[in-house]
DNA sequence: TGGGTCATGTAACCTGTTACATGATTAG
DNA sequence: CTAATCATGTAACAGGTTACATGACCCA
């Protein structure tokens, strides 16, 4: 996996901007797959050479030009490619630098530690608040892209997120709990 | 966060060498922070520049020679700059390739997908029982490296592995069940 | 005699991050 | 007046992956 096959995902449900592509990405998959404008930028146009994809250039008057891609059937080759192509270690192993940095805070204080597993719950209990607004999202793009098959494995995805996230705060305060008992 | 501070977290327990490195990484980090050795390596060589650490040649008579790395001041400064620099959004957000896969499997018939989940799931299970393993590694480096302190972060680590791995599988099951519902 | 352990690296490549640049329109 | 939206990109850099190379010793 890389960001290609997310791109390649979106426009397989229909021809977008590199911009729109963007907003997409930020209204649902961030969670599991942050994408810099950038990088999508970029790699739009090494896709466009390796044809999964063509793009056609619409001007406008009031807005600045841009560029809509549609995927080939190069592309969609691709996509199934990977869709079908069975996972080894793929999401069993995340990496996640807070765990690597809760394995060496045995170098600081308790009360740093406490205070850094506190930080951590709080940012989990707005993430896991602003998941409800995810899930308008994917309530709106239900009424576009109507297809209740589709919108099972968004919701399973929003799924995780809230099991994700719940799970961390209740490991948070658990450990909270250890470390005010050491005390 | 990035493997260079891994690294230092583990010289900053006594000298080590690259190969000693990567083991450590394999029996205790590997799920949260894979690395490759010749990554380690190449880092090593990095960091010796930066002058986060110095290192020796150890001549050896039946085994290949070896190279053993010591942390200087510089590199506990940087790794206490690391640990006790507050997170952003450092472990809440985490990059999921399977969760993407998910997303975008609408494309595929329920019987792939159910069978994709319960690939999913099996995996989290034998990962699952493979922490006791590495529950078991920590108690034996517990021993060398005597200090219930860090222990205590380790075994947190440790914990959050056997929720997080607890919690995937609840989750396949219940999309599974969910999906088995829909054919 | 074949596979595991010990031990270190190079090179090429792919993917992700950060900083920067431009500039019009529109809503509060 | 100022911030957001629309819209696309380049350049440099940092970090991670894959493939390859070497070679001795030891255990079954």
């Amino acid at each position: 996996m890389s960001l290609k096959h997310g791109l390649l995902g979106f426009l397989n449900y229909g021809d977008m901007t590199g911009y729109e592509l963007n907003k997409a990405f930020k209204d649902s998959l961030n969670f599991f797959w942050p994408a810099h404008a950038s990088q999508i930028y970029r790699d739009l146009a090494a896709m466009e050479k390796k044809e999964w994809l063509t793009s056609r250039r619409i001007m406008q008057e009031d807005k600045p030009n841009k560029r809509l891609y549609s995927i080939t059937d190069d592309g969609k080759d691709e996509l199934n490619k990977w869709l079908t192509l069975r996972n080894g270690d793929e999401g069993v192993c995340t990496r996640d630098a807070f765990l690597v940095k809760v394995f060496f805070s045995g170098e600081k204080t308790i009360d740093e530690n406490i205070k850094m597993f506190e930080d951590y719950r709080d940012n989990c209990q707005k993430a896991l608040n602003m998941r409800a607004k995810i899930d308008n999202n994917i309530d709106e793009y239900k009424k576009d892209i109507v297809d209740a098959q589709k919108a099972f494995y968004w919701m399973a995805t929003a799924q995780y997120g809230s099991h994700h996230y719940s799970m961390c705060i209740a490991w948070a305060n658990e450990m909270i709990e250890k470390m005010e008992a050491m005390r």
